[in-house]
Formats: C-alpha cells, structure tokens, sequence
DNA sequence: GGGGTGACGCGTC
DNA sequence: CGACGCGCCACCC
C-alpha cells in the first residue's frame, strides 16, 4: 500500500485509540500533526482503506457526536460498536466528558 | 494547475 | 448547545 501523505498519519492515530474511548477529529487532527487536519480527517477515515484494523467508529465530531454517513452501514451501526465497548451512546452522543481519548483518561484508568 | 468537495471546528447570534 | 457562516487543508478530477 502507498503512503497517501497525512491520511497515512491519520489512520496511524486512530489505529490507537483504545476500545472504550472515543476520540474527535480535532483530536486526531491534533496528534496527527495539525488541528487544522479536522475536515481531512473525516475525509481520510470517509474512505477508510482498512476498517478492521482502523476503528473509525471511535472518532465523534467535537460534540460527541456520531457520524452521520458511516463507512461501516449508517451512523445506526457505529453506534451498535461503541455500546458494543461500553460507550453509551443512544442518542448517538457519546459523554466526552468521560468517554473522549486523552492522555489524562489513561492515567486516571491506570491509577484506578 | 485550478476548482470543487467534505465523516470538521470555532466564533457568533 | 439550537442555527449560520467562514476558515482550513488534503484529495480527486
């Protein structure tokens, strides 16, 4: 497979969101290397080349929000995955407040 | 190389 | 956290 420039490093972040955890694609933008990445980040994860091992089901928008158009079958399936992980999200929101990947989240798990 | 597009973010009202 | 608009940047034609 051919590096396709930032989305490679895209999907490199994403592939590490832990299961349980959600992350925005601000987020991802961010760790990526540019905030400003966002839009390009729903467009690298819209034609996600390897949805098993790239969990795109864990990005929301920065409100928690599931996406609309999902790569996997609808928004209606992303939300079965992330409930399947234990993110309750039957409005389609997810809690960021507790569910959102930060590093700050990880070590709160491990000192729990 | 120009232009259109998009699973976004943030300020504003 | 309702709606609207602009900015942002990479990708495809």
């Amino acid at each position: 497979m051919k590096t396709r420039g930032s989305f490679d490093r895209i999907y490199e972040v994403v592939r590490q969101i832990p299961a349980g955890r959600v992350a925005t694609y601000g987020q991802i933008a961010a760790l990526a290397g540019n905030k400003r990445w966002a839009r390009v980040v729903g467009y690298a994860l819209h034609v996600n080349p390897d949805p098993e091992h790239i969990p795109c089901f864990r990005v929301v928008n920065r409100r928690g929000e599931v996406s609309s158009a999902f790569a996997f079958g609808g928004g209606n399936r992303q939300i079965e995955l992330l409930e399947a992980e234990g993110i309750p999200c039957a409005d389609g929101v997810v809690d960021l407040k507790k569910y959102q990947w930060t590093r700050r989240a990880l070590e709160e798990l491990e000192h729990l």
